[in-house]
DNA sequence: CGGTAGTGTTCGCTCATTCTAACATAAGAA
DNA sequence: TTCTTATGTTAGAATGAGCGAACACTACCG
């Protein structure tokens, strides 16, 4: 069942890039996996080719890549089994927000269908992930949220905190530490010009947030 | 922390079927690891002079292999994995036996110590695993019981079912089928000669069993 | 003691994944 | 448009993991 021909840990991580880098319809870059994957370029460019001879993505020399049909459903499986993972350990394991990716990361190459699925149905088929990402379903159905990032919310406006979008461990913990959890009532009280600080008041208490995190914690808006 | 330099599955798979053949000081010879892991003999060769030159076996020529302390401990600590693992899956995730193995082949190289000592710790520190082995401690102890397969015990002997011995999902499902669950009290009523067959009394129940499965059903005696 | 059957090793290759160094192309500045 | 810098690609090599075919050693039989 999971044993399909090319699902090596690398390629299983390369179209997860993919996905994740493309938006729409833009094509990814070979240099900008490089960095996101943390492999040479010649390396990225040889996995392109060989996904592309295995009909996974659809590579053009000097113009990047895409996903294919094949491809996109294989990386929605692997982000399923990542972000349900990644909610098992936290509900069931007690592991802490800021531990989880690592430990997934490695877990998502090796779980099985079976797995997965009883994973999903211990914790009630759930949709988002413990850092508010949406988990897609076994058919590949994502749950739409029409999110904006704090850096972006005018003062006066507010909602609810529903995603911190880092996969980094200290920006996790630094968001926690700056008082900015998941599911926080937020609303924005002033922002300094030239990408300063964002002042708001999450769940009653005033907070200040740097403006590259603000960018990254995702808010749900109310009117 | 699990980071050692030459820590991949096939030497993890390799170190653990080490210790599985070697009882004693026995050497284990290269063409048995070469059935036991389905690998060609030139593999298993090679990989034996691999793994001598990391320091984890002491391979000779035509003489096989033993471990090393550094072999052993690891070896030890891929099977607590294993056996944590598949003790976890029946008891949180509802997995039959004969489903456990397989699963925990591929688990039991990928999860990270954090993992297993938080699975081992939500499971009480358990001694067992689900098919009756002892799991090791995190220090490398194993608990010992003198246990008998039940093809050598008399008529009139008797005791409870401690262990299934046999990492094949239909030969387990076969011993279920046949009433012999770990646990079970049991009592040889009678046994044919040459190899024959086994009667015995299970929980009260009287049951028949060919002699190959016999060997693989362990039995903690009593008087 | 010598020869053969069986066991174990070496050789030479392949594939996947990665790297560095050298080359090629595209895109914007002049 | 030409040139330069950015960005990308090929070439060539290494490592880990395997394989089949050919060779080497052991051990036992006579």
């Amino acid at each position: 069942m999971s044993d399909h021909p090319l699902q090596s840990k690398s390629v299983e991580n390369f179209l997860k890039a993919v996905y994740a880098l493309q938006e729409g319809d833009d094509r990814v870059a070979t240099n900008t996996l490089s960095d996101v994957l943390n492999k040479t370029a010649p390396s990225v460019t040889d996995m392109a080719q060989r996904l592309e001879s295995a009909g996974l993505v659809d590579y053009q020399k000097y113009r990047g890549v895409v996903l294919t049909e094949a491809g996109r459903e294989i990386a929605l499986k692997v982000i399923r089994r990542h972000r349900l993972i990644e909610l098992y350990l936290v509900r069931e394991l007690g592991y802490q927000l800021h531990e989880v990716h690592g430990e997934a990361e490695d877990l998502e190459h090796a779980v099985s269908d079976r797995f997965v699925e009883a994973i999903a149905k211990k914790l009630g088929d759930p949709v988002i992930d413990p850092h508010g990402d949406p988990i897609p379903s076994a058919d590949g159905t994502l749950l739409y949220r029409h999110l904006m990032p704090l850096s972006e919310l005018e003062p006066g406006r507010g909602g609810v905190i529903a995603q911190l979008k880092t996969s980094d461990p200290e920006m996790l913990q630094h968001m926690l530490d700056r008082g900015f959890p998941l599911q926080g009532r937020v609303e924005v009280i002033a922002r300094d010009p030239f990408q300063g600080p964002t002042m708001a008041l999450v769940n009653g208490i005033q907070r200040v947030v740097g403006y590259h995190v603000a960018e990254c914690i995702l808010i749900e808006t109310s009117p």
